[in-house]
RNA sequence: CGGCGAUUAGCGCAGUUUGGUAGCGCACUUGGUUUGGGUCCAAGGGGUCGCAGGUUCAAAUCCUGCAUCGCCGACCA
């Protein structure tokens, strides 16, 4: 490709809408622009990253022994009504209506039209198993795009989904799958960690996620110190304290704190220590239960965990938060005097307030906290579950060692999903027995936009992105010193081009009148892995300049060896 | 959905307090100059000041409404 026949479309100055690096790189290397709220064009630039993902997911999608289909972005009603998630999916899915009123949504995720294809078109175990990808557009209203690509409501991803007659032969798919997404983000250069996950919207029992590892990553991560245990922290397991609770040292007292309505000011104003005090949350319970609220109660210092509070019996689904008038109206008294003690509503506790003694929490009176609370003489100790976010230092859930917290990027994720969608959309086939039975699935990720994101925010200096040769847009660029005033450059920057060229190599030939530095600074910006400089100055001695992006190392190469350098750079 | 902020040339911004008919840098065009790390000089082109309404002799500026974009929050009682 030569400069000026393309659209470069880099910028000097940032825009002052991006706030992560990698957003503001893909502005300024000219990959993306932005069309409205989570909505990007793709530049040519950008383009040719993400078809080299493409390019590497699809390599490995086939050697895993998976099969590339393309389905449809808009999808009929009638599908979702019937796997039940048209009503389950709330606002994320957008929904639209055709000419005639009927009723289509935009896919952000292809679990229905795949297995009513697999309904129709498969009818026999011998036609089992059966692994099937695509890589197509998706399209998820997110309550708030952000990070560009990153988060952005249309995004392009690689989604597999598999069919089988066993949970041993799922699993075995499962496990191809989960190492092919570990050479997929290997050769794609990314440092990476599969973590256990939650199976959220999507449904199923097994589930890991591959994260890319980053400080700007959404996403928090546990991970243990004696073994390769990592899960996200929604499902991390907060183990159960292995010391027993303390016998009562304190008599309850009632005290009045007007001025303290969060556990902060608690302990602030009363030198209560903030592991001595119950923090109560209520959330709304299921239409079936008795009572309209369920009491969560976790310690002062930890976060209710909202994932594992889901999974209560009895809580409703998603997770909603009582409001003020409603727990009035159920307590009689306001948030930041709501305690465990003369409560009429079911509760539950975590278990580390299980074994807690003399704390303090609300009176359930509007500025009145009880201290000096224990389980058992005061009040029943009600049931007890794990409902809290794991922090650093926490012990491992495998008892091996103790638990770090990082944060991560989401860049794949793998379910075991078992009968969820073919047990409502009756996919099945004829076993062996001539018997009808229900298919078992496994469906597989990889968000393709979003590691072009990924690996920018892991690979980037002062000067711009540097991308490993599996990634780049153009391998190569050939860049001329005053080309237009030495017919020697000239000659020589032709031939380097063409022979790249011929040999298949993505080079890009900086053909425009323009100063070195503006070249150099455009180079490193959309991070060319190997620049060739070609100079007047070297060309007697019938060398030419080598630069290494990420190395930064320069050398002399013979213009004569220059091909076969570079064919032995991107080996 | 709630709070805050922004919206002026392709990009980054000033001008709004105190109303008087729009400016700076980058980018772009032309000419010259320079040439191994984002040259310098000169001359140009480009804006319904987000939209709609109102106040006024006069509105980018004041008032009202709307839209879009962004940030924070949407458990921490």
């Amino acid at each position: 490709m030569r400069t000026t026949q393309y659209l470069l479309s880099t910028l000097k100055e940032t825009p002052s809408d991006a706030e992560i690096i990698s957003h503001q790189l893909m502005l300024r290397a000219g990959m993306i622009r932005k069309l409205a709220s989570g909505l990007y064009t793709w530049l040519p630039t950008g383009l040719r990253v993400l078809r080299k993902v493409e390019k590497v997911v699809r390599e490995e999608m086939n050697r895993a022994g998976a099969i590339e289909v393309s389905m449809p972005v808009v999808q009929p009603a009638d599908l979702w009504q019937e796997s039940g998630r048209w009503d389950q999916f709330g606002p994320e899915l957008l929904r639209i209506n055709d000419r005639h009123s009927r009723p289509f949504a935009l896919g952000p995720t292809h679990e229905e039209v795949i297995t009513e294809l697999v309904r129709k078109e498969v009818s026999s175990y011998k036609q089992l198993p059966l692994n099937l990808y695509q890589v197509q557009t998706k399209f998820r209203d997110e309550v708030r795009p952000r990070f560009g690509v990153m988060r952005a409501r249309e995004f392009l991803m690689k989604d597999a989904y598999s069919f089988h007659l066993s949970d041993e032969c799922l699993e075995k798919t499962y496990q191809r799958m989960f190492e092919a997404y570990c050479r997929i983000f290997e050769r794609l250069g990314l440092e990476f960690r599969p973590v256990l996950a939650d199976t959220g919207s999507i449904g199923g029992s097994l589930s890991h996620e591959f994260h890319v590892l980053a400080e700007s990553g959404e996403d928090a991560i546990a991970f243990a110190s004696g073994s390769d245990y990592a899960a996200n922290i929604e499902m991390a397991e907060a183990v159960a304290p292995e010391t027993e609770r303390a016998a009562p040292g304190e008599e309850m007292k009632l005290v009045d704190t007007p001025n303290a309505k969060t556990i902060e000011e608690l302990v602030e104003q009363f030198g209560l220590a903030i592991e001595k005090t119950v923090k109560t949350l209520f959330v709304k319970a299921t239409e079936e239960s008795e009572a309209p609220l369920i009491a969560l109660m976790v310690r002062g210092d930890h976060e209710l965990n909202e994932v594992k509070a889901e999974k209560l019996a009895n809580v409703a689904v998603p997770l909603t938060f009582a409001t003020e008038e409603e727990i009035r109206a159920a307590v009689g008294a306001g948030p930041g005097s709501l305690g465990p003690v003369d409560l009429s509503l079911p509760v539950v506790v975590d278990r580390a307030v299980a074994v807690m003694s003399d704390f303090g929490a609300g009176a359930n009176q509007d500025d009145k906290h009880y201290f000096g609370i224990n389980w058992e003489r005061d009040v029943a100790l009600p049931e007890v579950a794990d409902l809290r976010s794991v922090v650093e230092g926490d012990p491992s859930p495998d008892g091996q060692g103790t638990l770090s917290i990082k944060r991560g990027i989401e860049v794949g994720h793998i379910f075991q999903l078992g009968t969820k969608y073919s047990e409502a959309m009756k996919a099945g086939v004829l076993n062996e027995q001539g018997a009808h039975q229900v298919l078992n699935m496994g469906c597989y990720g990889v968000g393709v936009s979003r590691i072009v994101a990924a690996a920018i925010e892991q690979n980037h200096d002062d000067n711009g992105i540097i991308w490993s040769d599996g990634l780049a847009p153009f391998n190569v660029a050939v860049l001329p010193m005053n080309m237009h005033k030495s017919a020697r450059v000239k000659e020589v920057a032709d031939k380097l081009y063409t022979g790249l060229q011929d040999a298949n190599v993505d080079v890009l030939f900086d053909d425009r009148k323009e100063r070195p530095g503006v070249m150099f600074a455009d180079m490193e910006l959309i991070g060319v892995p190997h620049c060739l400089v070609i100079g007047e100055r070297n060309l007697d001695e019938g060398v030419v300049e080598y630069k290494n992006r990420r190395t930064g190392e320069k050398q002399k190469i013979a213009i004569d060896e220059v091909q076969s350098f570079i064919q032995q750079q991107l080996a």
